[in-house]
RNA sequence: GCCAGUGUAGCUCAGUGGUAGAGCAACGGUUUUGUAAACCGUCGGUCGUCGGUUCAAUCCCGACCACUGGCUCCA
């Protein structure tokens, strides 16, 4: 039986250290690690016997297992998988010693450029490159060292195992590319995943845990469960259709986020899907984020009004006007043709209004605020709505719901005084939590990201002092929240400090589920004000926050959560009524509860088919339906019906009402 | 966007250089049933798209598209 026991999505990892490891970091290395790290060097052994031109960059342990990075004129495939695993167990068999030598920096530069790091044996003319420049970045003063396995020689400060027998079970993986150091402008790199272990019971445990996580994958049960398509063809890649059974969570988590916030004091606004490009020039998303945008449609004509059409027309004109005095010869005319053809150009494009897809819905809402005077005795002014908004991600970046290219975001933003402002993030924070605890979401990471003095006036507004007050309030507010939190440098809204909500797919990827974040900068470009009791005008700060994301990551989160077994409440297809037969006063009572039911709000349907009722069964668990009543001749002769649940089996019959009324309730209380 | 892999019926998957099958689903019957699948029949596919090789391509080759695993990026 399908359960909700969580099959853990990978223990969240500690956020990715893009820094070098320092030697007291690589200390602390975990025997599995210790065990991985050596396996990646046994992989480089075995890639070198047998195709010794290749050059090795980084070789870590990870999550899952480990990976090499290398150049090598031969391209590597899983086809190559098992001749490599091959090399490898005959490395492994051979037990070699992990042997550490500590050299000079001289020496080991000497080493590189023969091509011995990283190599069976000096390689002339193919010098270890990836290696020298990682000598680079090792500080003065640090020790240098090799570890040695058999020929085999790499830089590298350690830990290991003691032999490469040591290495219980091991298998490759996936290959993949790597931008050398991540830097997309870099060489790209082959990059080989293994995974090991301490032996092969644990190897297999983990295979198994893999094929697992697979099934409650959102896509797989999404498309069993009838909840969403993709269909690149007509509609186009990332943009999900939802069926009527997606729709259904749809409406019930924008119910819900509706009811929260109402209570919260947000009202609700709607804005259009799209925006003149002066709304994204004054934000200043674009040129920034123009590349996650789609392309603006643009419109042109007559009716276009444009400040520089005049300007440009005049230019035109002129350029007519000298006609008669270049044509006399070929160039003149041939400078004339380019001169008109730019100035058409410039003539047209002056024409042109551009409207771009909105890829965030702060502008919009900017302007909603615009569009009244406010008063400090307004605010805070929290505007919600689940606003659409469109971001041409890269086609390689397209996964399932979890990253699509039109989404549905559970967005508003409060515009507040600094008074107000530690009470309002504090309360958005309290919403989020609530939130966490209706879907009994339990792992997950609060991520707050700050600025770096480095990146002011170029990655953030250079505002030192707003920069240090926010981030400090913020700060305060966590901790005073008791809520658990890292702390990343350098990884804020270039408008301000902010708290991201990290979790794990099925599969193991990490995502941001929810974000809330500080701008102390986007309204003051907007001019927005507000007038203060000294009659002055003054800029409000802004929060932008999403508790539940958007849709399509935030339900693709939580069919994985619960493996499409949602509560009564969630799910799709809360209660089937079940005949026992197709009797005639069988099913004028089974009608009569669907109707009831339905006249409740409760998603039902009736099952009065001829079906035996072991395939009626059947088939509601597999449409994974949350409640199943079946009605018999003995329970209409008692008034009863026999309550299934999906997830708990059969309930024994009850008195209908009573049924009714558990139904009702449950559903209201949203209970887990 | 980059690297690798994959693409056969609505779904899960077989299969072959001589224009394709199974189970489930759907539809039509028969069956009259107490909690995960009764029986029979019918329908269903230009084998992702376009080109090439060949007497002949779903199969071999190429390009493109989409999806999958990663990289980069992000709600």
């Amino acid at each position: 039986m399908e359960t909700q026991d969580p099959i853990p999505p990978a223990v969240p990892p500690p956020a990715p250290n893009p820094e070098r490891k320092t030697l007291d970091d690589r200390a602390k290395m975990t025997e599995l690690e210790r065990i991985r790290h050596s396996c990646a060097h046994v992989l480089a052994t075995a890639i070198l016997r047998l195709w010794p031109d290749a050059q090795f960059a980084y070789g870590p342990p990870v999550e899952n297992g480990f990976y090499y990075d290398l150049e090598c004129s031969h391209r590597i495939s899983p086809e190559d998988f098992a001749k490599l695993e091959e090399e490898m167990k005959k490395e492994i068999k051979a037990n070699h010693v992990f042997e550490k030598l500590t050299v000079t920096r001289e020496q080991a530069i000497a080493d590189a450029q023969t091509g011995r790091l990283g190599g069976l044996a000096e390689r002339p003319g193919n010098a270890s490159k990836f290696k020298l420049d990682l000598l680079q970045n090792i500080p003065e003063g640090e020790p240098i060292s090799y570890f040695k396995n058999g020929d085999f020689i790499d830089l590298c400060a350690g830990p290991h195992v003691m032999r490469t027998g040591n290495i219980g079970a091991f298998k490759l993986t996936t290959v993949a590319a790597a931008y050398y150091k991540g830097d997309e402008q870099g060489p790209q790199l082959q990059r080989i995943y293994g995974t090991a272990f301490k032996n092969k019971t644990a190897l297999e445990e983990w295979l198994k845990l893999q094929e697992e996580a697979k099934r409650r994958d959102h896509r797989k049960i999404g498309a069993e469960m009838n909840l969403f398509a993709f269909d690149a063809e007509f509609t186009g890649p990332g943009l999900p259709l939802w069926l009527p059974k997606g729709g259904a969570i749809l409406e019930e988590l924008e119910k819900l986020a509706k009811e929260t916030e109402f209570q919260a004091g947000y009202v609700r606004v709607k804005t259009p899907h799209l925006a003149r490009e002066k709304m994204y020039k004054t934000s200043g998303h674009l040129p920034y984020y123009a590349e996650s945008m789609f392309p603006p449609m643009e419109l042109s004509g007559e009716n276009v009004r444009c400040n520089e059409k005049e300007a440009a027309e005049e230019k035109f004109q002129e350029a007519l006007r000298s006609l008669q005095y270049e044509q006399q010869t070929p160039q003149g005319v041939e400078a004339l043709v380019g001169k008109l053809l730019s100035v058409s150009d410039e003539v047209r494009l002056s024409r042109t209004d551009r409207y771009y897809l909105k890829a965030m819905n702060c502008p919009h809402h900017h302007r909603i605020f615009a569009a009244e005077p406010h008063s400090y005795r307004d605010l805070p002014l929290r505007l919600a709505e689940y606003g659409t908004c469109y971001r041409y991600e890269q086609s390689g970046e397209l996964f399932g719901l979890m990253r699509v290219r039109a989404m549905n975001m559970n967005d508003a933003h409060i515009y507040c005084t600094p008074e107000q402002f530690a009470e309002e993030f504090r309360a958005v924070n309290e919403m989020y939590l609530k939130y966490f605890s209706i879907f009994g979401l339990g792992k997950y990471q609060m991520r707050f990201s700050t600025s770096s003095p480095e990146g002011l006036g170029k990655k953030y507004v250079n505002e030192p002092e707003l920069w240090k007050q926010t981030e400090d309030m913020v700060r305060k507010v966590l901790v005073e929240s008791g809520i658990n939190f890292v702390e990343v440098a350098n990884e804020a809204a270039f408008y301000g400090p902010k708290i991201d909500v990290q979790v794990w797919s099925a599969i193991g990827r990490e995502f941001t589920i929810a974000t809330n974040q500080v701008d102390f900068a986007v309204p003051a470009k907007f001019g927005l004000t507000y007038r203060d009791r000294d009659n002055t005008d003054k800029t409000p700060l802004c929060i932008h926050r999403a508790p539940l994301g958007t849709h399509e990551r935030f339900i693709g989160f939580l069919i994985e959560h619960y493996a499409g077994n949602f509560p009564l409440w969630l799910a799709p297809d809360q209660v089937r009524v079940i005949t026992l037969g197709d009797d005639e006063n069988l099913i004028k009572e089974g009608k009569r509860l669907v109707h009831e039911l339905r006249q409740n709000f409760v998603r039902v349907d009736g099952d009065f088919t001829n079906e035996p009722i072991k395939a009626k069964i059947a088939n509601a668990e597999h449409a994974r339906v949350h409640t199943m009543l079946v009605l018999g001749p003995r329970d209409l002769e008692a008034g009863h019906v026999s309550v299934r649940l999906h997830t708990g089996g059969p309930q024994g019959a009850k008195p209908t009402a009573q049924v009714v009324a558990d139904i009702l309730q449950s559903i209201k209380e949203r209970r887990a």
